[in-house]
Formats: structure tokens, sequence, C-alpha cells
DNA sequence: ATGGCAGAAGCATTCTGA
């Protein structure tokens, strides 16, 4: 079963591109980001048409969500759900539409467009490391459930130096900090893992590349679009792979799309007894 | 240190993103 996220930068200029995308490459499941319109305006029916169903959760002119699946989604909740640590007050996340969740086959789909923050003396970087902690507490709830979890989306996080195209010039700085690195790995804690990791471990793989200064043309780009897994799902990951081609289309998003390969045939039989699934981290 | 590029809203220019 193919999986893929993807920041489109606004779903109604990236149309075409999109279900070009999907022509091509046939996923399964795509979480989008930054949709950037209301769900009454979100165009249904190219999606629709290929046999996909659709479940948005948007906003006039920033932020947004949608899943498209071809497989039936269940359970589907818009927000933040089930937070259980006083520390975290959900409700300050209503109005920005950020995390769109659903089950799928037993698996709980979670697509996220975490906050920017701007810079770490702003305001929205206070925001963005709240937000990242409401992110942490909804997991410790889906963990005590027993939930297996799919976490995709654009984190605006390079998780280490490896997934910067210049490390020394923007660590300590947005999206290369040590408090968003520590607040994006309270949120994996030693429970999810990331996929593209397990394949490759070079630097040199970026997934976002800024439009100013020729960034792509040179290759400046940074990996901040992440897909992460329960560990419990290790054994059936296939591959994880950012395909780089949609960024060179004539007014690309800045994000290229990010996609696993996720066995799932057998997922009922075996999934909870398999020794395969232990493993070292 | 700053701006550069792009999209939405809406019609000149501002806000936001990363």
């Amino acid at each position: 079963m193919l999986i893929a996220t993807w920041n489109v930068n606004s779903i109604r200029t990236r149309l075409s591109q999109i279900i070009d995308w999907i022509n091509q490459v046939n996923p399964d499941i795509l979480c989008l980001q930054e949709t950037k319109v209301i769900d009454d305006n979100f165009p249904f029916e190219p999606f629709e048409k290929l046999g996909y169903s659709l479940e948005v959760y948007g906003q006039k002119s920033y932020n947004g969500v949608a899943i498209i699946s071809k497989i039936k989604l269940e359970n589907v909740k818009k927000g933040f759900y089930d937070c259980t640590d006083s520390n975290q007050n959900i409700e300050n996340f209503l109005d920005q539409k950020r995390l769109i969740s659903a089950d799928i086959h037993g698996i709980k789909i979670i697509n996220v467009y975490v906050p920017n923050g701007s810079s770490l003396e702003s305001s929205k970087f206070e925001y963005k490391i709240n937000w990242l902690n409401s992110l942490a507490s909804f997991l410790d709830e889906q963990e005590k459930k027993g939930e297996l979890i799919c976490l995709m989306g654009d984190f605006n996080v390079a998780p280490s130096a490896l997934d910067i195209h210049d490390p020394k010039k923007y660590e300590g700085r947005i999206m290369a900090s040590e408090m968003e690195r520590d607040a994006l790995n309270n949120v994996l804690k030693k429970r999810l893992i990331d996929s593209f990791r397990i394949f490759e471990q070079n630097t040199g793989h970026w997934s976002w590349w800024d439009y100013r200064n020729n960034a792509f043309e040179l290759n400046k780009g940074w990996r901040i679009d992440h897909i992460y897994i329960s560990k419990q799902l290790l054994s059936k990951l296939k591959s994880c792979v950012i395909d780089c081609s949609p960024r060179g289309n004539l007014r690309p998003s800045d994000h290229a799309p990010v996609m696993i390969d996720l066995n799932l045939n057998d997922i009922n039989e075996d999934l909870f007894s398999d020794e395969d699934n232990f493993f070292e981290i």
C-alpha cells in the first residue's frame, strides 16, 4: 500500500499537477497540507473521478489539510481530541486547521501541518512548540489505546544536520533549533520511526527548496516532510522515497511528495505475534 | 543584515510562509 504526503501550497493552484502525479504514481492514500481553501470550495470531483474518497479540514487562505484515499476512511477526526494532559489546552488550536486523522486497515493515519514558527524570537515560535507538545499529548493517548500509527506531513523541522544543505549556516535557527528538535523527539519518543532513515543514512536528500535564490536549481534544500510509523509496523515497511520531480514543474509547490510502501496484506494475521517486529532502534 | 519568491485576498498592497 502506497501512502504519500505532500505540502502542495494551495490545492486549487496545484490541482492539475496533483492529478498528474496521482496518475503516475497511483498512491492508495495521499495526505495534503496547505490546501488553503474552505471545505465548501475544495475541488472534490477530480479525485472522486479517479476512485478516491476525501476528508478535508480547511480554512480561508492559510493552512488546511486533507486525506485522499482509495480505502474507506473510518473514525475521521478533525483537530486534536482526547488530550488528557491538562497542560495542553487544545482549544487554543481550534482556529488553525492543521491536523486530520482517520483509521484505515487498523492503522491510524495522522496528517499534520506543523506551524513554521517564523523565528525563535517570534510569538509564532512559542505557538509552534506548544502545538508540538499537544501533538505529543495526542499521541500519548493513542499509544494508551494501543493504536498503530502512521504520522506524516510537513513538520517544519529538520531532524538533524544531515537534513539541511548548509547545516552550519542554519544550525540553531528556525527549523533547526534544539528546542524544535526536542519537541519533535518528544512527539516521537521511542514509539515512532522515521521511515526515510531506514533506507538512507546519508545527507543530500531534501523535501523542500525555497522558492527564492534558485534554491531548487542549486539543490539547496531541507528535509522537513516526514512519514513516521509505529515501530510495530517496521517489518511491513518496504520503501520510503522522496519524489523530487514535481518540484521541477512549472509553478511548483515548494515541497516534494514523500511516500512509503507498507505491506498491509497480512497485517491482521501476524502484526502482534511476529518475532520480526522486535528490533533495536 | 536584508531580500529574494509565491499564494490569497482583492485590485494596491499586505500578510504569511519557510
